[in-house]
DNA sequence: CAGTGGTCTAGACCACTGG
DNA sequence: CAGTGGTCTAGACCACTGC
């Protein structure tokens, strides 16, 4: 038999589907991927928390009439996306940036010598933070208007002592609505747990775009470094569900000490 | 049935296979891992070149005697690592740098306005390439012994005749035997497709540490730019099968026009 | 021991490509 | 039209976790 979930807008066509209309044909789409896109839905819903488990293969089949070997086929797609995180024998977790055993999920600068837990926690100093109107790059990247409410966060990380980091951060204010400077001190952990756990905001995935630059001499001071250094300019936008970006981040790495790390495949 | 390639070394345990010896269990294996290996082993072995279509699932779930699903899972994962490529309805294809619609796999750099195919080809110009003895750090990226005999390129980029990458490369001596300035510099295509069909070494994936440099004046003449002029400095190391490093390349990347694109996830 | 993810099968059917 | 990769199923069994 044909199998379809007839309450969905894309269900799978059996047979006689084609033809249909004119233009490009109905985007034939698997069942797992209805299936994956449900299981999304949910999970932006919020009807499983991050770091909770989400219900068993066998569960979820039964809830949509399908084989496991279906919501297996979902799941694996959103598990290589890192939304959820298999546990064999336990069961499928909703991924989290908190508690997790690699602190800086995105961040991929690392030492020079030595393996990253060898310089300890990184430590932040949190400069500035507060709302202003966005001018028309930063809207840009947050797909807000020009002049819509966003909050500016300036702090610096640290490794060893070092001042390494210096980054500024732009969120648009209305998700973020109630987040100081304070709140940002007193916390431990991740910034993106933060966000997770405050603001229920979940950043998914990312896109950097790198350069080289001088120091300037404001940036020199706080980097401790002397003006003219060059400098790896780090310019991330950082999306949750549907690709909606929620943060424009810019960073200045040194990187005497430590480098950019990057896989090619 | 237990299923189980007698004839490879790590079976698939069916049941009585634990407690033995006494070290670290059997490591068990999935079978589709087993066959993902058998294949790994006839594409290394050339016996499929580059750019032919390897045997259809069927065929080879009859030749190692599994299910189409099993042979399948183990091509998914070749196919995740970009070894080989899947053509529906005319078959699976053993990946390569040459005739890739994408004509630089491991170039992350990207011009800031427009899309790469906007200023069309690089221009490419060879500008030495000679045979010396490995340093002591050529002969560790390349896991050789230093004073081992290796070759050395420098080349220059340029985009929309502006020079914008100034690299210098190191190739173990011994499978790129042969290699002249002149081989390279008559040569159309990606670097990586002529040591495909040349010198037979396939670059499967490769790691960049990347991190922000003065030019000096040698490189500021070179990329037209004033010395202290802030370069990204990008190291790759390329790796062949069973993970043997087979080319140390130094990079020297203009980012005032383009910039270098990384995607986390 | 029960429950979970992970593997494997045999068979069916669908979508896509090319002759 | 035959051949290929792609999807889906129902059922079996294995490996791992925790009670």
């Amino acid at each position: 038999m044909a199998h379809m979930l007839s309450f969905m807008p894309a269900a799978v066509g059996s047979d006689a589907d084609g033809a249909a209309a004119g233009a490009q044909g109905p985007a034939f789409s698997p069942l797992y991927q209805q299936i994956k896109a449900l299981i999304l839905k949910s999970l932006q819903a919020g009807e499983w928390k991050p770091g909770e488990a989400i219900p068993s293969e066998m569960d979820l089949a039964a809830r949509f009439r399908v084989s496991q070997g279906t919501v297996r086929k979902a799941i694996d797609e959103l598990a290589a996306g890192k939304l959820v995180v298999r546990r064999q024998g336990k069961g499928t977790f909703v991924a989290t940036h908190a508690e997790h055993h690699v602190q800086y999920r995105f961040l991929k600068l690392l030492p020079d010598a030595g393996d990253p837990t060898s310089e300890g926690p990184a430590q932040r100093a949190i400069l500035d933070c507060k709302r202003l109107r966005a001018s028309a790059d930063v809207a840009r990247a947050l797909a807000l208007r020009p002049g819509d409410p966003v909050l500016q966060v300036r702090r610096i990380l640290s490794f060893a002592g070092t001042p390494t980091i210096l980054e500024d951060l732009w969120l648009p204010g209305q998700p973020f609505k109630g987040l100081t400077a304070a709140r940002l001190a007193e916390d431990q952990g991740p910034m993106y747990a933060l966000f997770e756990t405050e603001f229920g905001v979940r950043m998914l995935r990312a896109e950097e775009k790198i350069r080289a630059i001088a120091a300037d001499a404001a940036q020199g001071v706080l980097l401790q470094v002397p003006a003219g250094t060059p400098l790896l300019s780090v310019e991330r936008i950082a999306y949750t569900y549907n690709d909606a970006p929620m943060e424009l981040r810019r960073g200045l790495y040194r990187t005497d000490t430590h480098h950019y790390r990057n896989e090619l495949n």
